[in-house]
DNA sequence: TGCACATGCAAAGAGAAGTTAGCGGGTCAA
DNA sequence: TTGACCCGCTAACTTCTCTTTGCATGTGCA
């Protein structure tokens, strides 16, 4: 319904740079339907398992999705992924408003460089 | 005050592409206060001109900037960039939406590589 | 003329990100 | 025991992105 609490002007980089990737894109579009587990993705998406791991790592560090191991009735371990509920507002305000938080850039300035 | 109008997924990986930097964010929230011309916001912003131009580039290409020529009261070129008023409301079902709009990723079934 | 200020672009290096290939582990059923 | 599933990892390659450096353009003013 309502927006989350907003992201550290830091978060909201990594959030947005992990959104923006087809492949992960997809991904959530693919959760947002149902659970899945790594393999059954994988094949869904018709990409490698190596591949979806890796996209995987990044959304779940950005918080987007979450995993939990089960255990099959066949007794197989499965990795069952889901997506995070977010909703995330970006107007020129919102991120000026991030802009704040950003931690700053290493200003090297030459007089203070020889520490 | 509503919502833009939906961008394809390509348009949307794009623009959150081109904004998941620290400083294009730190651009826009400059802009977000008052326009500004090139060298006066490298200056602000404590980085190149160079650099600057090439990040105002990328925030024109994505469709969050624009930019306007204008000559100073002493003739001098200078080029004013402001930020396009924008709303984009991201959750897993506004990127569902957008996924199935994304140009498929070039599936090469070995048996049709051979076109 | 020379300096200060404005604009632009391109080459090249460094670093980050994406992708593949190959290896390891496990359970179950035939 | 073999094959079909499930999970994971890393090394190495390629590709993209960021950033700096350097050069070229223009105006106005002392």
């Amino acid at each position: 319904m309502s927006d989350d609490p907003p992201l550290s002007g830091d978060d909201l980089v990594r959030v947005l740079g992990t959104l923006a990737n087809p492949h992960r894109i997809r991904v959530i579009a693919a959760l947002a339907q149902e659970r899945a587990y790594v393999s059954r993705l994988a094949r869904d998406l018709g990409i490698s398992r190596a591949l979806l791991q890796v996209h995987l790592r990044k959304l779940t560090a950005a918080g987007l999705v979450s995993a939990q191991l089960e255990l099959s009735e066949d007794g197989k371990a499965m990795k069952y992924y889901e997506v995070k509920p977010f909703v995330l507002r970006l107007t020129p305000d919102s991120i000026a408003d991030a802009a704040r938080t950003l931690t700053p850039p290493d200003t090297i300035d030459p007089h203070e460089a020889e520490r």
